[in-house]
Parts: C-alpha cells; structure tokens; sequence
DNA sequence: GTGGTCTAGACCACT
DNA sequence: GTGGTCTAGACCACG
C-alpha cells in the first residue's frame, strides 16, 4: 500500500489523505473488516504530520468508512465498498458543479468546458 | 455594471472581485482606457470593506490589466482585452488541471470525466 | 516656451512642473523681471489641471524664485538665476544620494553604480 | 538576522521590508529551502504591524522568491537566487533612468552625472 | 474625491 | 503557531 500526496497542492493534506484512503477502500485493496495502518504508520507513509494523518482516519469515521475501537485499531467498515462508490459519484458531480461555477465566474464560454476538458487530459497523456 | 459575491465561497472576496473586474474588461463592458469605478464604489457595489476591493483592483494592476492614478483613478489599459484572454486561458488550463487532479485523487475514471461535465451543464441548463 | 509632462512618472505633475519652471529660468528663458505666463495658461500649456498648475507656482513662490503680485501676475526674481543655479547643484547632490541609498537597499555593489549608470545613459543616447 | 526599517522613507514600510528580505535572499543568507522566520516575528523584527509584515511576504510569494504553505511556514525557493539577481539588475535599471529622468527634468548636464555620483559616493566613504 | 499605506484586532483553516 | 482574509478606521499625497 502507498500513499502519494502533493503538497503544493491546494487541497489540503489530510483531505488529499481522505480521498487516498478512500480510494482504496473503493478499489477493495483496503477490505470490509479488514485493519488500516494506525496513525503513526500512516503518517511515515504520507511523509506527514501525526496530527494529520489522525484527522484524517477521523474524517473517515465520521463518514462511516472506518470503525475505531480503542487499545484494538481501526478497522474497515463492512459497508464501506457501498458507501464508498456511492460518495464517489456525489463528490464527483460536487467536483464539476465547482468546476463549472468557477469557470462561469472566469468568465469562460461553458458549452466548450468538455471538448476543453477533454483535450487537458490528452494533454497529459501525451506529457507520460 | 453589477458585482455579486458569494460570502460563503471557499474562493476569497477579493479573488472573487478580481475574476469578476477581469470578466468586465474581457467581454469589452469596460473598455481600454475607460475609468473603473473608484475604489470607494466598488467597495458598495460588492458590500466589502474599502481595503477588500483596494486589495482586488491592486491585483488587477499587478496583473497590468489596469493602471491606478493617484488623485485620478484607476483606467483599463489599453492592452488589457489582449491580457485578459490570454490569462483566462490560462486560469481555465489551471482549473481543469485541478479538477483533472482531484478527480484522480478520489479514484474516478479519467476517460467519462468530460462525458460526465457535459452532462452536468446539461442537467444545470434543464434546471434553469 | 513649451512644457512636456510625463504622467505616468512617479514624480508628481506639480513637481514635474516646478522643475521644468526651474530650468526655463535657470537657462534664462525665463529672464528675471519678466511675467511668466499666467496659471491657467500654464495649466492648458502643460495639459494639467489649474490646481496643479497652481500649485507649482506656488512652489516656485516658496523657493523665492518667483514673485507674485495680486492682480498684476507673477514675475521671476532679480536673483531667480542665481538661486536656481544654487539649488540646482543641491538638488542633483540629493538626487544623488537618494539614488545611492535605494541601490544599496537592493544590495547592489556600489562600486559598479557609476559605470552602470554611464551604460545606461549610453543606452539612451543610442536609442535616439 | 537585523532589519532596519527607515518609517520616513517615501518608499513604503512593506516594500523597504520585501527589499530587505531580497537581499538576504540575494547574498544567500536565506539559502533556498531554507525557512524564513514568521511573519509574526518579522513583524516585531521590523516594529511593524503584521498585516504590513504579510504584505511584504506575500509580495515576495508574488515574485516567485518564496512559497508559503499554511501551518507550516514560508521557504525560500530553490531558483530563488537566479530570479533575485535578475530582478536586482532590472530594479537597479529601473532607477538610475529614474534618476537619469529627474537630473534631466532638474536641468543637469547628464555627461557629468556618472562622475558626480562617483564623486558622491567618495564622499560617503570618507565619511565614514 | 482619488488611490495608497498603516495599524489594530478579529476569525479561519491547516499543521 | 502558521499563513490568509476581512473589517474598521485613520492618515497621506495628489488632483
């Protein structure tokens, strides 16, 4: 398991940490029942602070992904796959209603935002 | 000429009265060498404190969009269409770079994302 | 007798004025004894407005270089030149010094100031 | 590390402080990487508010010359040194044709003008 | 009335 | 404790 996170990025470490573990937790690696790594692991993992790699297990359990039980570890919720792709698709369309408020903001012609889009990705493609 | 800002937007208010005084000049509704209001007006218009819109017009300035007189007033610069396009090319780049990144991050198919954009403008355009 | 602002130099207009007014006396167009032109004339010949305009000569009033009667105009003083030669060395000293202090402000090498500015000037001269 | 700030100096606080915080930069007493006190402890460095103290950062962010994460600090960039350096000479440019400018407007005999700050610059040094 | 600077003090999110 | 934003109110030089 790892864990790759961008510090320059403006979304903030312990959300970049959330949506990892989400990931993983969507992608089976990380299975129903199964355990995470405690904090401490996680922070060496992330290169990160204790602090924030601890609010970000308790953002997950807040969501209802993971389940802590003190002195045993934290431990992946039985329904987590579900509520995990289910949260996927809500955080994604949230992702582009931003997107496009933004853009609308910029003053950006909308209708040409995908075709846009579309060509960024190809892009990047290309730059691997 | 009308600003309208969002309190609540995680974007700061001064970003958000830059974008739109950007917008404004990009689409010609101030023209190049034409007197944007003083400082003291916007700061009504957009309901924020004084040194809020002082803070967003400096930035435009900063940005060669703009040039500040003292005594005078602020005026458009006579390039400033030709600016204002090319940065919004970049902001958008920028943006949809973002929303590229975040979208990866939470583990989300890159190839529907701009079949899934198109289909969130449309979705927004019904609900008008 | 002609008169050329720049406005957009951080120097102010009304001190731009003064030193052009200076000058003309300095090189005796201005001959001491003799009326110089009335304000708002000043103000249409130099593109500015009467209060700065007004300003100026009031300056030049306060430096006892000019002597302002009411109702029958304003007149250079009998020692206007010698006074304007004076403060002529004065000013370029202090001109200077300023000039000294911002360099090394910026960390530049102080050393290589004269030669830099002697380029400089060379530069301009070219682009005649 | 000393900062010393002139309050009566026509350049404002701030940007007498971004000169400063420049130049040590410049001669790598802030080596690239390397974090650059608080702006909270800048502030009282300087006998300044911290908002002025901010304002200097941010226009060092600005530049390019430093990164700012939140919570954990502002660095100095790795290419710090290479854009401070280009940006001293542009500045260093940028003021003697001011002071080119103004001795012109003063009425001087520019030929003499590099000797004369030679000169002035002797003068400091016996001073001293 | 114009833009610019500065202080003071508050609140925020992040580490 | 870190940087960032915002408000409030003051003062300044310039036109």
């Amino acid at each position: 398991m790892q864990i790759s996170l961008r510090p320059s990025d403006p979304l903030p470490l312990y959300r970049q940490l959330v949506e990892q573990l989400r990931r993983q937790i969507l992608l089976g690696i990380l299975a129903p029942g199964s355990r995470i790594p405690p904090v401490r692991d996680l922070a060496v993992m992330a290169r990160v602070n204790r602090n924030t790699a601890a609010r970000a297990v308790q953002a997950l359990e807040a969501a209802g992904l993971v389940c802590a039980r003190v002195g045993r570890g934290t431990f992946v919720a039985d329904d987590a796959p579900v509520r995990a792709r289910a949260s996927l698709g809500e955080a994604l369309d949230a992702l582009l209603d931003r997107t496009i408020d933004e853009a609308r903001l910029l003053g950006a012609d909308l209708e040409e935002l995908p075709a846009r889009l579309a060509a960024r990705l190809a892009d990047k493609e290309d730059a691997r």
